[in-house]
DNA sequence: ATGGTCGGTGTCCGA
């Protein structure tokens, strides 16, 4: 059976709530895997959502800060949200679908402006939380599970995941350490990256853009923050990718788009 | 080298 995952930090759930339809309407995605939602759990907007045939949900969201949630049109088995770095911060969701797969929504903290973690707590903070998960999928290594991971990674590891590899090794999101612990993430279960098994990693390729620039596509000044990533065992499902790039210019646009992976 | 813009909330913080 096909499957569409979607990943999208949409800055507020409840601001773009048509966008979050539009992007049903026009890719019909089987789950989507939100970040940034911004929202308490008892004023998530359920009901157009549901409306719109997404009626299993599973959330996990605080005023103002963080949030995350996955909408979907097939059941799953929801266990609750994880929580890291001892804190009750509303990154993580995971769910359970009925094939036994299981997907993983994740909110990496931002960490920050100095790439410092000794003058900085947001940067510490980013590299213990990478640090911590990467122990958890170490842990279930071996239990033969499918697992999927999304979401809002924070982080553009290749050199052509930014515009500028020279110009961003000492910003945040591009820096070595942080490249590093992702390198280490992604050997933990050998995850797939599911986007650049279709786009040869010398072509540019992002998924957010920042609202500072004054004409965004023009400056064409991105990098690649979200991420979809596969268990070994699922790469030969993969069928497709699409990062959703005229979403930036969707009228009140998020700073990220929604990144898209077809499974068969 | 600098500052630029958003969203949610509250007269700033985090991105």
């Amino acid at each position: 059976m096909a499957l569409r995952i979607a990943t999208w930090n949409i800055n507020s759930v409840r601001l773009r709530m048509p966008l979050l339809l539009r992007l049903m309407q026009e890719q019909q995605p089987d789950i989507i895997c939100l970040q940034e939602t911004k929202v308490e759990d008892d004023k998530f907007p359920f009901e157009p959502i549901r409306a719109a045939g997404y009626v299993h949900t599973a959330i996990a969201g605080m005023k103002s800060y963080n949030g995350v949630a996955i909408l979907s049109r097939r059941p799953f088995a929801f266990e609750g949200p994880r929580h890291w770095c001892d804190k009750e911060d509303c990154r993580h969701v995971s769910v359970t679908l009925e094939d036994g797969t299981e997907v993983n929504n994740f909110y990496i903290p931002a960490g920050g402006d100095i790439p410092d973690p000794e003058k900085n707590d947001k940067f510490a903070h980013k590299l213990r939380f990478l640090r911590e998960i990467t122990g958890w999928f170490e842990s279930v290594k071996g239990d033969g599970k499918r697992r999927v991971l999304v979401g809002d990674l924070n982080i553009a590891p290749l050199e052509h995941d930014v515009w500028s590899h020279k110009q961003l090794l000492d910003v945040v999101s591009h820096t070595p350490v942080e490249v590093d612990l992702l390198g280490k993430l992604q050997s933990s279960l050998g995850w797939v990256d599911a986007v650049r098994h279709f786009v040869p990693e010398t072509e540019k390729l992002y998924s957010w853009w920042s609202y500072r620039a004054k004409d965004w596509e023009a400056s064409d000044r991105g990098r690649r923050l979200d991420h979809v990533w596969v268990t070994p065992d699922l790469a030969p499902t993969l069928a497709g990718q699409t990062i959703l790039k005229p979403a930036r210019g969707w009228e009140k646009a998020s700073d990220h788009v929604p990144v898209l992976v077809d499974l068969n």
